[in-house]
DNA sequence: TCAAAAGTGTTTTTTTTACACCCATGC
DNA sequence: GCATGGGTGTAAAAAAAACACTTTTGA
């Protein structure tokens, strides 16, 4: 498609894609099957080649919806780090590959249809280690990123629809930070921090569980930027 | 150099170096006067193309020694973001560039010589806002994720010859957050970190200054990673 | 009525901050 | 001596952690 002739080597970049969700109380990911040499039949990373005149991040938004058919809308998006190792594919030319990392609150893959089809949600603990390329590496940078972004930032609402309850965020943190949080303290902490989260006037319907119901929140400012200032500052 | 002949768009991959230092208290960065078009005259981060057989970081380091001059032993340098954007350089070929990190103890610049000439040190608040291709941006970011490292990393002693006292070090953080931090409060608050610093034997020698005589310190661990677990957590 | 989840109160512990004060040295 | 920077002491304030306890609901 395009002829390149040049004094300076040139390079394929790509995009690869780590889309979080917590899916059963649980940090999962977002992989899908090879279907073509090199790693058929491995799992790995969604992800592609740039356009000419593409942006990097409009790269990864469409790559991650072509092949897996997830929903764009409500997707946090950033950079995560970019990898170009000579030889990382085994292939003769030299790819770069810019690593992105992905919140959804809607976990869904629509099965059949198009490339989709060979897309699955995994826990991370189970997959990490049997990905196909390096993209077990980019798999661990992202770990590390999203549990750094969760201490500082108000990313864990990204994981929710819209409205949620104090609890099903404490999950998202225990899930991503893997301890157990009190959640008493995580309750008055949440509710000193009007930045991050605004209580509505709803109460959770009954919905599932015994107990008694909930408060309903709502993130405090639209759109919920991965830029904003630290919120969360220690483990407890 | 390099022909290519593709179904996919192909690339320039270039790297940009961030050096910053501490220089008379102030953080200060390494910038290069263009000689060509475009931008010509400008200054810009130091930087070039990526080899084809060459690794990423590899490229930054050998880019920042033949444009700067400056010396590469005891470098700290780690990747800070991927800039990507379409037309970011104004020539008619795609350039992505990957922005690096890093941080020297000795910020000399070898005058005359090789291409160092157009080479120096400016201080990141006078030379913000003025630099070349989307250099503002790169370096922006940089000062975000310098005063970060900072924070949780023992970094700051990269800023430093492999002996120093608490008040250098105090000296770095100042400079970098631009604040001023209680001595006292500073000394006991390091001087319980033993991952990070460990005293020698030694006190400084009439150097410079009066008053008492500092005791020296050395890294707890060499070499000094970035990767090491949180050090510092407020701002004091 | 019992178990489970939501939410509050209270106490202990740890960390942070402010700042007074002593030590050592050059001028 | 006295100003300057190194370093310690101490107490107040704030934050974190532990955990008992009340409330509300479904079964």
């Amino acid at each position: 498609m395009a002829r390149f002739t040049s004094e300076f080597p040139v390079f394929y970049v790509t995009v690869d894609v780590v889309l979080f969700a917590v899916v059963d109380d649980r940090l999962q990911v977002l992989v899908v099957e090879r279907g073509e040499e090199p790693f058929a039949g491995r799992s790995a990373l969604p992800g592609g080649f740039v356009g000419a005149q593409e942006d990097l991040d409009d790269a990864a938004r469409r790559e991650l919806v072509e092949e897996t058919g997830v929903s764009a809308d409500g997707l946090v998006l950033e950079q995560l780090a970019t990898f170009g190792t000579p030889g990382r594919d085994p292939r003769p030319h030299r790819v770069v590959s810019v690593a992105h990392l992905a919140v959804t609150s809607h976990p869904e893959v629509p099965q059949g249809g198009t490339d989709a089809a060979a897309a699955q949600w995994a826990p991370v603990d189970e997959v990490a280690g049997t990905l196909a390329f390096d993209h077990d590496t980019i798999l661990t940078t992202a770990r590390e990123r999203i549990s750094s972004r969760l201490e500082h930032t108000p990313l864990a609402a990204s994981f929710l629809p819209p409205e949620f309850t104090i609890a099903q965020l404490r999950k998202v943190y225990e899930a991503v930070w893997h301890l157990e949080i009190d959640p008493g303290n995580f309750q008055r902490k949440l509710r000193s921090c009007t930045d991050f989260i605004t209580p509505t006037d709803k109460t959770t319907a009954a919905l599932g569980g015994r107990g008694r119901r909930a408060q309903v929140f709502r993130p405090a400012s639209d759109p919920l930027s991965l830029l904003a200032s630290p919120i969360i500052r220690s483990a407890m």
